[in-house]
DNA sequence: ATTGAAATTTTGATAACTCAAAATGCGACT
DNA sequence: AGTCGCATTTTGAGTTATCAAAATTTCAAT
């Protein structure tokens, strides 16, 4: 079979985070959703699923929805990895700030070559996850996704660590990296207030930080590393 | 004006190193030649660049051939600027050889951002040249381009230092690297021999390596340093 | 059951790039 | 000058991916 060219590899890539998206391994993406995600309109996304059906990489109901075939997910996952990688490559290699290594990866992901994708995971130590916390599938495209917990369903007032960002959106990620609130932070979910809209954050015992509900559930948390 | 594509972008770069390698700057690329370097039949390379004189680009004379225009040449400039330094980082920091970095540069160079690319320019120390000695264009488009001598011209028994290879052939490039001939290399050409189309080249005093006289002009080098 | 709104699919076009092969132009050689 | 051979251009068609807008299906609410 031929190289994915890059489209459908972002279409893999968006059929897989849309499935993750919506908690069920099994459940149908609904083109909408699909073409959304894509930027394309709802049209074109049936066409393109119709095609990687044929090829074997989706299983597609019509007016049902898509989801990925064991092949289409092992290559969906490696799109990823390669993705993640190159993230993190960029910010710990080459320096380049959090915020906005998201685009240039997107790129460079159809770009790289496999032999490049596995120097890079050698020199960075084989890592367990990117800038965001999201875990970095291994070469043969298996991953395991720790389940956290959020800053929304963690107890409070008990020390936890951040540790996976689940939005890539820049100006988000700004603030967030102004904030301190990286993944490996120590933090504290202080109190939460649903009229307000809000919950309370306290950064390494000293900064106190007000963030609405809809971005806490974005930030996800790991019990602190007990004491050593 | 939108951005080129890559097409678009290595159709420039073909004309642009064909103009280079015909030696005349304003000198006429036929589309023979064209096509084969792109590796498309001629009739595809007749119509894009018609589509390229139209933006300008380029500048056509029909069954004569194509020719930068100075707007064309600075952004071939530019790519040139991308596959080079993408190239010597991939040598320096990613730890790639020498031989094996030229396609993954063909590929990353229409991915990168120019933001990368600086970063990169600025983590090398703005480098003059690539590993093969190819001069580096600047974020202007503008390069320098020294005039070496070839191991079929340069002086008999005087000590040089191996400036540039021009040719990117991986299996030239491997043979070179086992024989300690890279850039940066002080040699010394201790006989021609036209009948037999060799050249006897003496790498650091020790060992003697042959070469053939087509394989001697592509390599460049300048006279040694003066001792400091 | 019927209907109406929303999502999905279909249809017809378009853009960018390519090839195969026929047609044409150009220059060299008699 | 005529013509032969080669390079180039033209023509017609195919591929991939896209959109706009019309047609269809689904599902929930009556």
């Amino acid at each position: 079979m031929a190289l994915p060219s890059s489209t459908v590899e972002n279409y893999l890539k968006a059929i897989y985070q849309a499935q993750a998206a919506q908690g069920g391994e099994h459940r149908l993406v609904p083109m909408g959703r699909l073409a959304g995600a894509l930027g394309v309109v709802p049209g074109t996304a049936t066409t393109m699923v119709k095609t990687l059906a044929e090829s074997g990489l989706v299983d597609y109901e019509p007016y049902a929805g898509v989801r990925l075939t064991a092949a289409g997910e092992k290559l969906a996952a490696l799109v990823l990895r390669r993705h993640r990688l190159m993230e993190l490559f960029l910010v710990q290699v080459v320096g380049m700030s959090w915020a906005e290594v998201h685009d240039e990866a997107e790129r460079l992901e159809h770009a790289a070559s496999d032999r490049l994708i596995e120097r890079i995971d050698a020199m960075l130590g084989r890592p367990a996850s990117d800038p965001h916390g999201d875990p970095i599938p291994d070469s043969t495209g298996s991953m395991v996704t720790p389940e956290y917990q959020t800053l929304l369903t963690c107890p409070l007032g008990r020390p936890v660590v951040l540790t996976r960002v689940t939005d890539q959106d820049a100006a988000f990620l700004r603030f967030l990296e102004s904030s301190g609130l990286k993944p490996g932070q120590a933090i504290e979910v202080e109190a939460r207030n649903a009229a307000a809209d809000h919950v309370v954050v306290r950064v390494e015992r000293r900064r106190r930080i007000m963030i609405g509900m809809r971005a806490a559930a974005k930030l996800q948390v790991a019990p602190a590393a007990p004491a050593a």
